[in-house]
DNA sequence: GTTGAGCGTT
């Protein structure tokens, strides 16, 4: 969007896209169109919005019809207080597909790089593109952060914290606590009371995160320690864990 | 209602 009229990119066969950093997020495209298309033929305006708010990013691409005049709105607009805050004015470096541009304008077709013998180095010279790229992605600030978040979906977190007892940041802090203290405190039948608790936290929502709760229920019966020890940690004087089936002691 | 290094859409 952000277009005159037509949606997604109009012609990019033959513009040059500036990327506008440093905006402020309450410039629109068409704030910015006016400014730069002083300094030359701008074919379209396009500032990246998130995708849950729909605000700004931060940041736009201005789309200009020749590079002379690109280059000249660089040197021109670029460090442009607009809205009260400098914007940088540069370059595209990366098209829209991901792919590399040159100043600007978007390579259609991607270097070779399957011939691997047809070029005589053997490195190509991107890898200072990909590194500035791994560099940045170490400094993300925390408006970018919330947008990835949302793009991953925390997968890994709960990849790691699914193989662990954890389930949710809170729900973790909490349940670490409870276990010890239900293990510490009580460390007898109490933890039968404590166990329907915590399956009704998370029986809010029928997800996958039960598994490990059913497996864990399921372990205690089938396993037999789990009947007179409830606490599957050891404890240091819990040596009565070594009698495993001593008594199936049913609180009932 | 906030945020602030970066690289893009129906």
């Amino acid at each position: 969007m952000s277009h005159f009229g037509r949606s997604g990119p109009p012609d990019i066969r033959d513009t040059y896209s500036l990327l506008v950093l440093n905006i402020t997020f309450r410039t629109k495209a068409d704030d910015l169109y006016p400014l730069f298309d002083r300094y030359g033929k701008v074919v379209d305006v396009f500032i990246p919005r998130d995708r849950r708010t729909g605000d700004s990013r931060g940041f736009a691409f201005v789309r200009y019809k020749y590079a002379d005049e690109a280059q000249k709105a660089v040197d021109r607009l670029d460090g442009r207080n607009v809205d009260g805050r400098n914007i940088m004015v540069q370059f595209a470096k990366y098209g829209p597909n991901a792919e590399r541009t040159h100043k600007g304008r978007i390579m259609e077709a991607v270097p070779r790089s399957r011939g691997r013998s047809r070029s005589r180095s053997p490195r190509p010279r991107y890898r200072d593109d990909y590194r500035d790229r791994n560099y940045r992605r170490h400094s993300r600030s925390r408006s970018r952060g919330r947008y990835e978040r949302n793009r991953h979906y925390d997968r890994e977190r709960y990849y790691h914290r699914s193989k662990s007892y954890s389930f949710s940041p809170d729900y973790d802090r909490d349940y670490g606590r409870s276990r010890l203290d239900d293990a510490r405190r009580s460390r007898s039948r109490s933890f039968a009371s404590a166990s329907p608790a915590r399956r009704s936290y998370s029986s809010r929502s029928s997800s996958p995160r039960r598994t490990p709760l059913s497996r864990d229920a399921s372990l205690d019966e089938h396993g037999s320690r789990g009947k007179s020890s409830p606490s599957r940690s050891v404890s240091p004087e819990g040596r009565q864990d070594d009698s495993r089936s001593t008594s199936p002691c049913s609180s009932g």
